[in-house]
DNA sequence: CGCACCTAGGGTACTGAGTACCAGACGAGC
DNA sequence: GCTCGTCTGGTACTCAGTACCCTAGGTGCG
């Protein structure tokens, strides 16, 4: 009914916050503010975010459906690297956002209340990876391991997306993949692993037998 | 001045916050309503807890001062493993609270204000740990891996405390080891570690030769 | 002794986030 | 036309958190 010419009410409370957020910061901006801004009245505002904290964060809601549709369709044994992808669904998306995402990343920096929801959010991808982890593992350790693993992969997907944020980052995709290395060794379970001596007996010579192995595991 | 007959204000709201809130319910619960049960006057509760959440919490500050020393008396080469004693130090303190942590425990599970709270709180930890480590460390991954073993260290410590506080766990140090143990097998950098196939000639049989490595695995 | 200073508390008044409730505008469908 | 659902605006209220000023007690010092 009003001007909806430029764009919906939700978007234009967005830019406004971000705008004014950045000009006259964080604890001197109020809502009215923004939704004076934004041409709508208070009441709007706080019908599409639940708080003034919410209006700057991405709608985790579609992330983490979309998260655990590509969890659910993993199979048992690659859980932990569905897990991983799942992740890169996650810095895809801040990465695609582009200026916003650093726009975020300043005001999150310096505003503590802002830092805190930040971290209120990650615990929701956390537990949800946990979870699915700890239903496809089954022995007497899976929800300490679980957890440990959910707890790796949002570390390592943090540290990449701050370096990306910085700038000291050009190549995230690839960031990612390095830094879970780390958390998919621990994964695998090499904490328990037993290392076995294999004895057998040839006629070829130790030369020989180096080779052939050699070839073998270069395929 | 006034009636210091039991105990001091700062530990009277403490006490009168739980109880309301366990009476009432966090929500239904006012600051003014704690105060009037303290005996105080409102400005005293927020002159002690700058918040109405922190006033259930710990004082993280003395912990944290005391953790930030431990760390800074180890040598480098056992850094990880001071990360791993501060932990303990933490649990401990939990611990040794009793049903006071037990208390707090069914609040922040019911109340998402203070579930956020704690996680902001844990945060201070993790930061400490995840600076301390990549101080010590120098490798080109070393902010990587501080961060790793940081979450790690804090999912293997909540991981023990919950299962504590619910009555899981009996001895929550000897939880503590056995989770710690997954998170230091990380910590020494397993990752880049490379198998090699050793071939030696020898005269003797294959039963021979593995009775023999066998002997000498067993010392 | 008197004075300055510090600390711990109390009271009042204000800002601003978040909630509840009501009312108007609009489009779709019957 | 009428109704239903959806989006919106306005008003009034609660309550956390802040700022400012006041009083009572204890302490050190000249």
């Amino acid at each position: 009914m009003t001007t909806d010419a430029v764009a919906p009410a939700a978007e234009r409370l967005v830019e406004a916050a971000f705008a004014l957020f950045e000009e006259r910061g964080y604890d001197d901006t109020t809502v009215d503010d923004i939704a004076a801004r934004a041409g709508v009245g208070r009441t709007t505002f706080f019908r599409h975010y639940g708080s003034k904290e919410a209006v700057i964060f991405p709608a985790h809601d579609g992330l983490l459906d979309r998260i655990a549709a590509r969890l659910d369709a993993a199979a048992t044994a690659t859980i932990d690297l569905a897990v991983v992808e799942a992740a890169r669904i996650v810095l895809r998306h801040y990465v695609g956002e582009g200026d916003r995402a650093r726009q975020r990343y300043r005001l999150i920096t310096s505003v503590p209340a802002l830092r805190d929801r930040e971290l209120a959010g990650q615990r929701q991808y956390q537990r949800l990876f946990a979870g699915r982890l700890r239903d496809r593992w089954d022995d007497a350790d899976a929800g300490l391991r679980a957890e440990l693993v959910a707890a790796g992969v949002v570390a390592a997907h943090n540290h990449v997306l701050r370096g990306w944020l910085r700038g000291d980052v050009t190549d995230p995709e690839a960031a990612l993949d390095h830094a879970m290395s780390y958390v998919l060794a621990q994964a695998t379970g090499d904490v328990e692993t037993t290392t076995s001596v294999v004895v057998v007996q040839s006629r070829r010579s130790a030369a020989e037998v180096a080779d052939t192995v050699r070839r073998a595991l270069e395929h």
